[in-house]
Formats: structure tokens, C-alpha cells, sequence
DNA sequence: AAGATTGCTGACTCCTAAGTCATGTTTAAT
DNA sequence: ATTAAACATGACTTAGGAGTCAGCAATCTT
């Protein structure tokens, strides 16, 4: 059995790895950055591999290279070996096995950190690595067990693929009440007149609710100039605490405000923006680990009534 | 990533696969009849594989060796990924697949055999190998991937593991009816003081239901001298047909006799034998395969249903 | 106790594959 | 047209692992 396999040479783990590191990377030279010896070598690998299975594993495209359909499915399959090798080894070695968790930045540092002792404890002392993903990559990540878990809208996952709901997360309006002219009711603050006069922060990350805020704003007649486009929202929540300006926030950043000194009121013309966010996961990878879907349904719980000091 | 699995010598390709045969073979020396140097190889390929692993991965029986808890899983994640290597090899060289099937000799003779063309044709032109076990040692053997699919009996699969059920078997008293004095009713056959004085055929494999069949001819009185005892059962099948002896035959190898010629009747004192046959899969090895369980119960039905010339 | 079986070890040889370097080819941007 | 980026290729050196052989040690069989 597996005869094929060895009878002939080309095959080997070393092979296997760099082509894997070029599919992880979506090109050559950027699997190996400034090593031109690297580069030459994962070139004549891939064509190694290509050589012994008798098959295209890339195509052009450019002047980059990528994967072709069988490269896809390869490289997926030597990245779940490699993983099994590897926690095989930690395993071996008492070490505690280590989880990628990815998200996006703000419901990272809001919602997860925080968490992530608990997390660690409740899949069995795990060494975790976090990191930050776009939701459409993020979903594309866990599919090829790039990310094992992923904090995500419900909407970006594929149905079928397994997940566990967290909770709702809606955007709010959040302006320091040092901000408003004194007396001004919540009902006022609620329009669109109000708004147009006070400095905001927003952010500038290109992502969708960033487009969604704007466009919103551009709906209700507001000519929508922020004081500061911040790279991140970590940086804007920064701003409504200094009470420095008046901002859009997802659910998840309003705990860290003071209610006492900023006014949350909810951000109406995004309703329809509404999201669920889920706990999102690989079966397969989860299965590789010998974690249950019962324990991740846990997790998601733990996330959900984890409560910010 | 996996850094560690490449910073240090002593993984490779070829370690794992002696080691794997190692694994399949049950000790060093049947994995390498008759080689003493592929004996020695396996040996230290086994030792570098510890070594690298930091754990011992057998532990010794007597003067051979055999897998350590940790050895039995290494042994079938590295079946599991040689496999799947296997897998994409043949299916980029356009190869069908290659399908395992296990039984016992007569069930894959009478049962299997017909239809293996039909089953080919239903997991789209798969090369078939047909191995004989016990059906003890066939559960196993699906378990850990060495057989893809198995025609067993239910009692032999752990509970929880797939199966679809095929057939009920029974076992049959069998007499060419030239044996039997003439104006012999079907009700006198069936006593054994008529049994006594017939010549018989026995199997003398050792299995579960040799030993059924003569100690239920103990039972009901009979002292059961066969006057061949064969190393099959289809050789006990031939010698019926040749209306040489009367035999105790399970219902597969029923529709090969001709009932102009020979007297069936259910040999009741193995009425508690009854056992139900099914077809036994292994999940992830399937899955791995891309067949699904709608295809594997279609099979069961397929040699239920097929009937012998 | 003698012999056979099974596995382990050291000391090699040989070969594959990893790694290095220089240079060529294709494609994209200016 | 020129330049730069990304990849490919030829011609090597080096290192690690496969393969071979001889001999030893432990265990079972008789």
C-alpha cells in the first residue's frame, strides 16, 4: 500500500511545507520576503510536487502566481497534516494545545480579549493566538483552517458551517452629554439638525459598517465631515471618552462609556445594519483537536455574558 | 507555523511509512519478511520517529514489539494523511479510487463477489481489493482504515459506528436428497437420529460458527463426526453440491444449491445463532473519500437484493 | 543448554533533496 | 523603451537520510 507514494522521488515534507508557506502567503515572494535563495527554492519545489503528481498546483496570474483548483486542495490538505503532525507533537511533549482566534479589530479588544483566560481554561489550558480579519476573509480563513475560531456576523458565514449565536450588535449614536448644549433633551439629540453641528470621530478602516455609517449619514441630510478618521475604532471610542467628539459605535464599545458623561442613544437610520454576531468554527479542525461543539456553544455563551468593568 | 516540526531533524516521509508498516504488520519482522536490512531500517526509523516526538511509540511483547497508546495514534494519523496523498495522487492522474472491501471468505464469495462490478460502477469505477478476516479482526481493521467497508455481522460493530443493515442469516441443514432413504419425509430429515447416520462436512476454520455448529450437534444428541473437514466453507459448499454430504450452511450459500437435489431445511438448534449482516464504514475514512452514506446504504440494498444465477 | 527468532546498534556508503548563487524570462508600471 | 518586480532555471555544494552489513542482546522454544 502507498507504493506510489515512494517508488518515485519528489515527494517529501520539506517540499510539501514551502509550497504549503507560498499558498499561505498567495505568492512566492511573499512567502519569503527579501530571501531571494527562499524564493528560487519554493519555485523549484512547487514544480517538484507539480512534477510528481502530474498536475498544475499554480497558474499566473500577473506576474504573481497562485493556486490552481488541485493547488487549492492540496495545499488545504497538507495544512490539516501538518496541523495533526504538530499537535501530535505538542500533545507529546505536554504541551497545551494552541488555537488561532480571529475577528475584527474593535470586537477583538471589546469583546474577546477579555475573555480569552477564560477561553484558554475552558479548552483546556490552550495557547491562544489572536488575529485581526476582515469578515469576508475571516470566513475564508476558517474554512482552510487557516483561523480555528471566529468571532463574525452571522450573514458571513456559509450555511451549513457550524456556528453558535453570541449576540446581537447594533450601532449607536454616542455623544459626550459635555458636547450638547445644556438642557438639550434626548429627543433632540436625536436629530439629524443636532448632529451636523457637533465633531465626530469615525473610522477609516475601508470596512463595511465604516461605508454603512457614511452612507447613513449622507441619507439623513448630514453632510458627514468627521473632526478625525481614525484607523481603527479602538481609537474613536478613545475620542468619546475624552469626550473629545461625538461617534458611531457597534454594541460592543458602549459598555467602556460612562453613562453619567456620554449620552448613547440608538443610531436609527442603521437599523437595517442590525447583525448577529456567531461564534464560527471548522468542523473538521474542531474535530482534529478533540474539541466538541458542546464546548464551543459554552464558549459562545461565555462570550455573550462577559461583562466590561 | 509548524516551525517546529522542521527546526529539527528526524520527520520524514519515509520514517513514518516504516513505521506505519511496522504498525500494519504488528511487529518489525512481519512488516519485512525474509529482510533483515529493512528490518534493521524500520527499527531505527522507529527510534528517530521517538526521538523526535520525545515518546516511546511501542513497548515490548515477549521478543516482538507492538504499539504504545501513543504509537496506535500516531500509526493512524499517519495512515490517515498517507492516504489522503494517496487519494489526490490518483485522482490528479485521473485513477479511480481504490476501495477496500473486507468479509469473511464465504460471505465475499457468495455475497460480495457477484455484485463487485455492480459496486465498482455505484462509487463511480472504483478499483476493488477484496480482503478475507474474522469478524472480530474486521472491526479493527475498519476502525483504524486498513478496510474501507466491511460485510460484517451487526453484533461485531460497536455501537454508534455507521453501518445499513444487508441481510438476516441463519444457518440450514443441507441434504442431497440422495443421501436420504427414499419416502423420507421433510419432518423425519429433520431429526437427528437421521443425522447421525449422514456423512457430513464440516468447516474447521476456527471461527465463531464452526464451533456454534458442533456444539449444537452436542446438544441435540448427535455425536458429529463430519467425514471431511474443510478449510472453508466453500469447500463444504462444493461437497454438498457433488451430493457427497449433508452440511450446515448459512443462507448465503443457499441459492448455490439446487433444491431438485438437495433437501434445505432451518437447523433449528442454531436459531439463537441468527445474527443480522450489515455493511460496516468507516466515517472519516468515507468522508475522506468524498462518499456519502445515501451511496454506502444503496450498496447494502444493491447485495441485499442481488440474487445468484 | 542449544538454537532460533526478534530486535538493537555501530559503522559505514551512497544518493536524494536542501540550500546557494548567478542569470534568464515574463509581466507590469512609468 | 526602460525599469522593476516576480518567478524560473542551470549549475553547483552540502547535509541529511536511506540503505547495507556485521555483530550483539534479549527472549522464546526444544
Amino acid at each position: 500500500m502507498f507504493n506510489h507514494l515512494f517508488s518515485k522521488g519528489g515527494l517529501s515534507l520539506e517540499r510539501m511545507r514551502g509550497f504549503m508557506q507560498m499558498a499561505e502567503a498567495g505568492s512566492i515572494s511573499r512567502a519569503a520576503p527579501g530571501d531571494a535563495n527562499r524564493q528560487s527554492q519554493i519555485s523549484r519545489q512547487i514544480r517538484e510536487l507539480e512534477h510528481f503528481f502530474g498536475t498544475k498546483l499554480t497558474k499566473r496570474n500577473g506576474r504573481m502566481l497562485t493556486l490552481s483548483p488541485a493547488g487549492q486542495r492540496l495545499s488545504q490538505l497538507i495544512r490539516g497534516q501538518l496541523h495533526d503532525l504538530e499537535d501530535f507533537r505538542k500533545e507529546q511533549a505536554e504541551q497545551p494545545k494552541s488555537l488561532v482566534i480571529g475577528a475584527a479589530a474593535s470586537v477583538l479588544d471589546w469583546l474577546l480579549v477579555p475573555v480569552l483566560p477564560a477561553i484558554s481554561t475552558l479548552l483546556g489550558n490552550a495557547t491562544l493566538y489572536t488575529e485581526v480579519h476582515r469578515s469576508r476573509s475571516l470566513s475564508d480563513a476558517v474554512r482552510d483552517g487557516r483561523v480555528d475560531l471566529a468571532l463574525i456576523r452571522k450573514s458571513a458565514v456559509a450555511k451549513g458551517d457550524p456556528m453558535a449565536a453570541v449576540m446581537k450588535v447594533g450601532f449607536h449614536l454616542c455623544i459626550p452629554r459635555r458636547l450638547l448644549k445644556r438642557g438639550t433633551s434626548q429627543q433632540d439629540a436625536s436629530s439629524p439638525l443636532v448632529w451636523q453641528r457637533l465633531p465626530f470621530a469615525a473610522g477609516r478602516d475601508g470596512g463595511e459598517a465604516d461605508a454603512a455609517i457614511r452612507n447613513s449619514m449622507k441619507g439623513v441630510g448630514v453632510d458627514f465631515r468627521p473632526k478625525f478618521e481614525c484607523g481603527s475604532l479602538l481609537q474613536v471610542l478613545k475620542l468619546v471618552q475624552l469626550e473629545a467628539c461625538a461617534a458611531i459605535l457597534p454594541t460592543v464599545g458602549i459598555p467602556s462609556l460612562d453613562p453619567k458623561l456620554v449620552l448613547v442613544l440608538p443610531f436609527t437610520p442603521m437599523r437595517t445594519f442590525d447583525r448577529t454576531l456567531v461564534l464560527h468554527w471548522n468542523r473538521r479542525q474542531m474535530e482534529r483537536r478533540g474539541i466538541e461543539s458542546g464546548h464551543l456553544k459554552r464558549l459562545a455563551r461565555l462570550i455573550a455574558t462577559q461583562r466590561l468593568p
